[in-house]
Parts: structure tokens; C-alpha cells; sequence
DNA sequence: AGCACGCCGACT
DNA sequence: GTCGGCGTGCTC
């Protein structure tokens, strides 16, 4: 008798094993194939087990004998992962195997592992560039230490030859050793590829991420279950990768809200690779120039260990932050004249500008004069924004899309306006306003516009990368999709449009957002050594005495951190108090507020409720999308171990609670949208 | 989650 | 007369 772990859902009444009869003994972590009702899935022997009394086990229906069982340490983090995200087992693991490994018969997995490839562990000598002091002593700590540690450097200081060399390093040790190399995005994941590949060798790498076929993802499974990769290399998703010989960890980027899954087991990867590398004994790289507040205040109390690149490589400084005044500007400028000056200088001088701003489309409402119409979503609390190029009126949180109305269609008034200005208003913005000025050579300046919208169709992300980095464009206008990764060398100027939103956000974590973002979009400015004396990083904003806004023009990180964690600290809000978010969806408001009412009614009884706070059902930050009426209720305690004990003594109450009318609900640990 | 069973409206 | 809508219930 053996039990096991099979894809049932979060919440039904099998979150746990399965118990199956086996006449041959099976090894724990060893694929299967069961009967589960009607159907045959794909299952992972968890332990040997009784099974319970009014259940008569069925027999296991198939063995993958061909596979090595999965490691204890795998096994480990899936249990560690359901538990503390509240989900089941079941889930987590089956989630974290290839879809393609359910649909394979032995025969073609026998192909498959004859097919394997050899080992790629012979490495073709790529040169290295030669290293600064700073990045000698973050690799000398990083060799003779185990642990967590927080790779703090600024943009430009030449982390990612950190994380090579620390790979290098440790595969020069140990002969059999992986690494596990995570990046925040999906676009971030083909240059670094290339790196790691010119340094390691084709075989040696393999890719893990959401954008591959399923062949390819059952491919770069194989290899790194077999250890015939040695570096996985992927999104978040990758945390869960099977890797038996797991030895360095590295987590780039590791501020990026992107390591937050924000649907179904909503996990974090940087948490989780954090607890895995300790688990297994893997050393751990966060890598951040902003780093989490969380990490920040890890390394503040020893849990981690702080190495600090405050330096550019080569001669390279950090762009001069300057702030414009918009109380001191023309009444309703978009950009000022002072920053419009300076990107003319920079065509003068046949430099690259960006200009990037948090909104795409052309605005962000459509109103009309005449009577209180705005282009609200039918099914969503949001308004449709309009979107020029197509004449369209589009929902960006359920996708509903029209043709822009001639009219008012509430009263027929031909008047109707644009209310506030997206990337593609502020593209045409620039073109008009720049439709005189020529290049050094004499040819017409060229703007392009890089968001969501305009890289949706296949290849036209890379087409738009090689001609910015051809000095095919001049101007680029962008979300903040540009202000991620990419190594523009001749750019000497960026500008943030509209930051001040988050200052005054009702989200305590928009100021560490706002601050990371723009510490990113400064990075782009300057890469190239021999223009980043003149490099500038211009801010337009209503508030220029904001302190948020004296630190990034001092590029002071840590002065910042200091003072979002003592008000943290006050507040009792993460990293210095614990979160949990219980959501519901339902056709109404008042279904989805009285589940939760009804939890929070029920939680009263449980042992912990006493160390927990449970505030009241309130309507989500959006509180309707796609028709779908959704609400949260808010838990909070000052421990860790106290909030992860009443959640799990809370699930029975919440499966009682469901009503009809509710569509699902689910636990968030560690929110990051609140 | 699937996949069934089960009971009420518009079609070949 | 059936096809199919999704409500409810079960899976070792």
C-alpha cells in the first residue's frame, strides 16, 4: 500500500495522498499512473501508507520505471509550498511536472531516455571579462559561504558576471553540481540564455518558463531530472524544477513583484528558492539594485549576508537625477519645456532618449462634454481605455473591446473627449512636437513606441530591441516593459512621466514599487561609459520635495529602506507584521462579503484567533471584472508561525462557509496587492 | 479540477 | 421529441 499524491483541486475534500495498492514495493517520488474515478492521471508516490478504514484502495495502474524517483529535497518543497500557501498537495506537484509527462506510455518515455543527451558538463572557454574588486570579494564571500545571500548592487555593477563566475566556480568544484538561475520576466530570459550559453555550452542549459511548447518543456525537464543539464534557467515557475545535484540558487531581480504568482497557488518563487536552497543546502543569490524591503531587512538582522556592488563597471556613473517642478511649468504641459530641451540636445547630439510612463493606449477615458458618459467596461469596475490606431475602446482587465462611438451614447453628443494621456498619445505627443528637429545627419527624427501593444505580435518585441539598438530610433516611448533588463548603450537620458501616483497610493508598497522602478528606468541612462558623464534621469512631478524623491536623486537605496521600514515597523505592516488575504469571487457583492463574513464569524473559535487580527469584508480593489463581483477580507499577526497555524486551522470553516452564489475563493500568504 | 448525473428551454 | 444549459456531488 502506498499513498499517493494526485492532481486534486485547493479546496475539495482530497487535499491530501490517495492510498493505491501496489504488488511491487515503489520507491517515495516515484511517477505513477492511477485510476481517479473515471479517468487515469498522473501521480507521485509520497510514502507508504495505511489506508483508511471505509476506503477499499484500488491498484496502481502503471509505473514510469524509466525515471529516477524524484529527490527528497523535491518532495520537500512541494509539501512546504502546499502548506504554507494553503493548497494541496497534489496541486503543487503536478503543477511543477511537464503536462506532456501525463500523456507519455512507456514506450515513447523509453525513446525519450534513450534519446537523453550526454552530459554537458565540458564548458567551451568563453573569455571573461576581467573583474572588479567589488565583484572579486562578492565571489570570494559567495565561495566560502553557505546561505542566503543579497547581492546589492546597482545596475550596471555586473551582477549577471556574478552569477556566471559563482556558476563557474562551483561546477569547477563539483563535477556534478546544477545551478538554478531565475529572472522576474519572460522577455529577460533569451539574452541571459545567451550568456550562460557562450559561457557553458548549448547542452549544459536548458529553459524553463510559460512561452515554451510542451515538447520543449518536457525536453528541458528530462534534462535537468537526468542532471544532464546543469543550469536551469527560467521563471518563476522554475522553483519547482527537478534538479537532484541542486548546489547555487540565483534569483535576479529578486524585488520583482513578478516572482508573486498572483493566481491559483499563489506562491512566491523568491521565497520558496530561499527556502529550498536551505533546505537543500544550496547557496542562494538574491539579486537586486532595489532590493525587497523584506530581503533588506533580512540582511539588516544576519539572516542574510549583504554583498555590496556600489560601483559601475568601467568608468560608468549613475545618471544625475533631475527633478522638474510641474507647479513651475505652462498649465497643462505634458512634457515641460526644460525636459524637451534636453531630449532635442541629446538628438543634437545623435543620442537616444526614453520616455516611459505606466499606461498604455492613447488615454486612459473617454468622456463626454455634455453629460457625465465616460467609457466604463459593461462587466468590469474599470474604464475602457481608448486605443487610437485601432479606434478602439478596450477593457484592460477582461478584454472587451468596441469600435470608439461616433457619439455620446447616452446623449448623442458628437463632442466627446480624451481624459489623461497614454503611451500612444505621448508617442504622438512627440512626433509633433519634434516634427522639425533632424538628426546630426540630416534625416527625420524617428520615435517608436515599446508596450504591451505594440509587441503583441510574434518576433515584433525582438524587431523593436535590434533596431533601438541599432540607433535605428531616437525617442523611445514605453511602459515599463523598457525599463527592464535591456543593455540600450546610447541612451543618455530617460524620463518618468507620471510618478506621482504612488505617492499617495492607499498601497503601502507603492513607494518601494515607485522607488524600484525608477532606480531601473536611471539604469537604462549611461550603460555606455563614454557618454554617462552627461547621462540624466529627469522626473516630472507636483511633489519634488518628496522624500522619496531627495533619495533617488541621491541614489541612496539604503537611506530609502531605512525610512519605509521604520514606518513599516509603526504600521506593523510586512516585513514587520504578517499578511494573509482571503478572496472570494461571486455573482454579487453581497454573496462574496457574507462567505467571508461567515469565515470570519467562524474563526472566532479557532485556538490562534487570539493572535491573529481579522478585518472586515471589503469590495477588492477592483472590485468587479469580467462580471464577477470579488471582495477580500484582510488578516494580519505579528507571527509568522501563529498566522500559519490559524490558516490551516481555518480550512475546514472555509469549506463550510461556501454558499451559493460563490464562484471560488482562495487564500493569499504574503500579499503583495492589497 | 474533471467528469458524471440530473432536471428545464430552443432546435433538427 | 432531443441537444445542451450549468447546479451538485464524487473521486483512494
Amino acid at each position: 500500500m502506498v499513498s499517493v499524491v494526485v492532481p486534486t483541486p485547493a479546496h475539495s475534500s482530497l487535499g491530501g495522498t490517495l492510498s493505491y495498492v501496489s504488488e511491487s514495493p515503489l520507491a517515495s517520488g516515484q511517477l505513477v499512473r492511477v485510476p481517479l474515478g473515471r479517468r487515469e492521471v498522473l501521480g507521485v508516490v509520497w510514502d507508504a501508507a495505511e489506508a483508511p478504514a471505509d476506503i477499499q484502495p484500488k491498484p496502481i495502474a502503471g509505473v514510469l520505471d524509466g525515471l529516477p524517483p524524484l529527490a527528497p529535497g523535491w518532495r520537500q518543497l512541494v509539501g512546504f509550498a502546499a502548506g504554507y500557501y494553503q493548497r494541496s498537495l497534489g496541486e503543487i506537484a503536478l503543477a511543477a511536472l511537464p503536462p506532456q509527462l501525463r500523456a507519455l506510455d512507456a514506450t515513447q518515455l523509453a525513446r525519450r531516455l534513450k534519446r537523453a543527451p550526454a552530459d554537458g558538463a565540458s564548458a567551451p572557454c568563453a573569455q571573461r571579462p576581467a573583474l572588479t574588486v567589488e565583484q572579486q570579494a562578492a565571489l570570494a564571500t559567495l565561495e566560502d559561504s553557505a546561505g542566503t545571500h543579497l547581492l546589492f548592487g546597482v545596475t550596471g555593477s555586473g551582477k549577471t558576471e556574478v552569477y556566471l563566475q559563482a556558476v563557474e566556480r562551483l561546477f569547477a568544484r563539483e563535477p556534478q553540481a546544477q545551478a538554478l538561475v531565475m529572472v522576474p520576466e519572460i522577455n529577460l530570459t533569451p539574452q541571459l540564455a545567451a550568456r550562460f550559453t557562450e559561457r557553458f555550452g548549448e547542452a549544459a542549459v536548458v529553459a524553463m518558463n510559460s512561452g515554451m511548447t510542451n515538447p520543449q518543456r518536457l525536453k528541458s525537464w528530462m534534462a535537468a531530472h537526468m542532471g544532464s543539464a546543469r543550469i536551469v534557467l527560467g521563471t518563476r515557475m522554475a522553483v519547482f524544477a527537478s534538479m537532484p545535484q541542486l548546489r547555487l540558487i540565483v534569483v535576479d531581480e529578486e524585488h520583482d513583484p513578478s516572482y508573486k504568482q498572483q493566481e491559483g497557488a499563489r506562491y512566491s518563487a523568491r521565497d520558496l528558492a530561499v527556502w529550498r536552497g536551505r533546505n537543500e543546502g544550496a547557496a542562494v543569490v538574491l539579486g537586486s539594485a532595489t532590493p525587497s524591503l523584506e530581503s533588506w531587512q533580512a540582511a539588516d538582522r544576519g539572516r542574510y549576508r549583504r554583498l555590496d556592488m556600489p560601483s559601475r563597471v568601467g568608468q560608468g556613473a549613475l545618471p544625475q537625477v533631475r527633478l522638474v517642478d510641474m507647479n513651475l511649468q505652462p498649465k497643462r504641459a505634458v512634457l515641460s519645456p526644460p525636459l524637451l530641451e534636453a531630449i532635442q540636445q541629446r538628438l543634437s547630439r545623435g543620442e537616444q532618449s526614453l520616455v516611459f510612463l505606466n499606461r498604455r493606449g492613447y488615454a486612459p477615458v473617454l468622456a463626454c462634454s455634455a453629460c457625465d458618459w465616460k467609457s466604463e467596461c459593461p462587466h468590469c469596475s474599470a474604464y475602457r481605455v481608448f486605443h487610437k490606431n485601432d479606434r478602439s475602446l478596450r477593457c484592460h482587465h477582461c478584454g472587451w473591446s468596441e469600435r470608439v462611438p461616433r457619439a455620446c451614447p447616452e446623449c448623442g453628443n458628437v463632442d466627446i473627449a480624451t481624459v489623461g494621456r497614454g503611451t500612444e498619445r505621448i508617442e504622438e505627443h512627440l512626433a509633433e512636437l519634434l516634427a522639425g528637429v533632424t538628426r546630426p545627419g540630416g534625416a527625420p527624427v524617428r520615435i517608436a513606441r515599446m508596450d504591451a501593444d505594440s509587441t503583441r505580435a510574434k518576433g515584433s518585441l525582438e524587431r523593436q530591441l535590434a533596431d533601438m539598438h541599432a540607433g535605428e530610433v531616437d525617442v523611445l516611448v514605453g511602459t515599463q516593459m523598457v525599463t527592464k533588463g535591456h543593455d540600450f548603450r546610447r541612451i543618455t537620458l530617460v524620463a518618468a512621466l507620471n510618478a506621482d501616483a504612488a505617492l499617495f497610493s492607499s498601497d503601502f508598497r507603492a513607494p518601494e514599487r515607485l522607488f524600484a522602478l525608477l532606480m531601473q528606468a536611471a539604469g537604462r541612462a549611461g550603460r555606455d561609459a563614454a557618454q554617462a558623464g552627461h547621462s540624466e534621469m529627469w522626473v516630472q512631478t507636483w511633489h519634488p520635495q518628496h522624500p522619496l524623491f531627495g533619495a533617488l536623486r541621491r541614489h541612496d537605496y539604503p537611506a530609502f529602506a531605512a525610512q519605509q521600514l521604520k514606518e513599516r515597523e509603526q504600521a506593523g505592516m510586512p516585513p514587520c507584521g504578517f499578511q494573509a488575504l482571503l478572496r472570494a469571487e461571486a455573482r454579487t457583492q453581497e454573496v462574496a462579503q457574507a462567505f467571508l463574513s461567515a469565515a470570519a464569524e467562524g474563526a472566532q473559535q479557532l485556538p490562534d484567533a487570539g493572535q491573529v487580527t481579522i478585518y472586515s469584508a471589503v469590495p477588492a480593489g477592483i472590485q468587479r471584472v469580467a462580471n464577477v463581483e470579488r471582495a477580500q477580507l484582510l488578516v494580519e499577526s505579528g507571527s509568522r508561525l501563529a498566522l500559519q497555524r490559524f490558516l490551516a486551522s481555518w480550512q475546514p470553516i472555509l469549506q463550510a462557509a461556501r454558499s451559493k452564489g460563490l464562484i471560488r475563493w482562495a487564500v493569499d500568504v504574503d500579499p503583495l496587492v492589497i
